[in-house]
DNA sequence: GTATTGGTTCGGAAACCACCGAACCAATTA
DNA sequence: TAATTGGTTCGGTGGTTTCCGAACCAATAC
């Protein structure tokens, strides 16, 4: 990564390793989206991310195509110019919430199942542990109506802008 | 998994996949834990579970030794028998709001981060952004407020009837 | 036509991971 | 003493992931 300040540099990995984990990229792809979250530059073209990322031709394309066919990023042309340019999308808050949204709703229904199922087949065990499976399904349920409502007002402010 | 019903080993295989990827277990370890959780039975012996999971002894030993570990299960024996017998322990709810607690703490700190990089290094970008990166952080801020008041409610709980 | 540019596709190398079986060890039993 | 039981450790294997370079292709430039 030449010119580029120490501190962006280590942000991109810190922020490359957390969109790794938590939307299940590959390290470059990670670091690629992190570089552009924190980038200025309306658009950077493929050889500036070559460049900056110090990574293949071909690991680029390939991971370049992976973030676009996940809506993370996207690319314009300009005209005369055949080079592609890459710019986040602009609702990637919004994706990153909806995708938490899925994941919130895929666990709470995976607690109602363990819930009825302990309710069921060990009734004594259910019993014991019934106020903290409530608690805890009272938890996931709140959570989910918190994305619920940030999701809305992403959305307003979408409509207030038109800039999401 | 032989003696155990459809449904059950369904629910044990969705249940694992779930612990396997939230928690990032190895699959085995995973199914073992799911199988613990939808189980009646105080402890269940090493060879059990070999039974149960149609594993290896060596792969059981060193996934059950791993959730002994992460302190997902704990084992307990009986006078005059040699065997170890596992079961999850009382507090793994809390254990997983705890986890689920510290990662939130660490994107919320990322985020501020990467706002506070912005707002420095890409004024205008961050100008035009600042209304949802603020609607995100506040998601996240609130999410955290949730599992903190969660996790005193399970601890409430356990000083009442000292079984978390 | 040929050369260059912008990018994709393919085959393989290196690293990693989960799992297994075999050998092993330590405690108990005979 | 030898045999059994309960469990651990080690070496290796199959499968997956990530990345690379080389070959390739399509569009433009000369």
């Amino acid at each position: 990564m030449q010119n580029i300040s120490e501190e962006k540099c280590k942000l991109v990995e810190e922020l490359g390793l957390n969109f790794e984990e938590k939307h299940n990229l590959p390290p470059l792809a990670g670091r690629i989206y992190a570089f552009m979250i924190l980038s200025n530059v309306e658009g950077h073209s493929f050889e500036d991310i070559i460049e900056i990322t110090c990574a293949s031709k071909s690991s680029v394309s390939t991971n370049l195509n992976l973030l676009v066919q996940l809506k993370f990023i996207e690319y314009f042309t300009k005209t005369g110019d055949r080079k592609r340019y890459f710019r986040t999308t602009k609702n990637y808050l919004r994706i990153t919430l909806e995708e938490y949204l899925e994941s919130i709703e895929k666990e709470l229904n995976l607690v109602k199942k363990v819930n009825s199922f302990n309710k069921e087949h060990n009734p004594e065990k259910f019993k014991k542990n019934k106020n903290l499976g409530i608690i805890f399904q009272d938890y996931l349920t709140s959570q989910k109506e918190n994305l619920e409502t940030t999701i809305q007002k992403m959305i307003a402010f979408k409509n207030e802008f038109d800039q999401l």
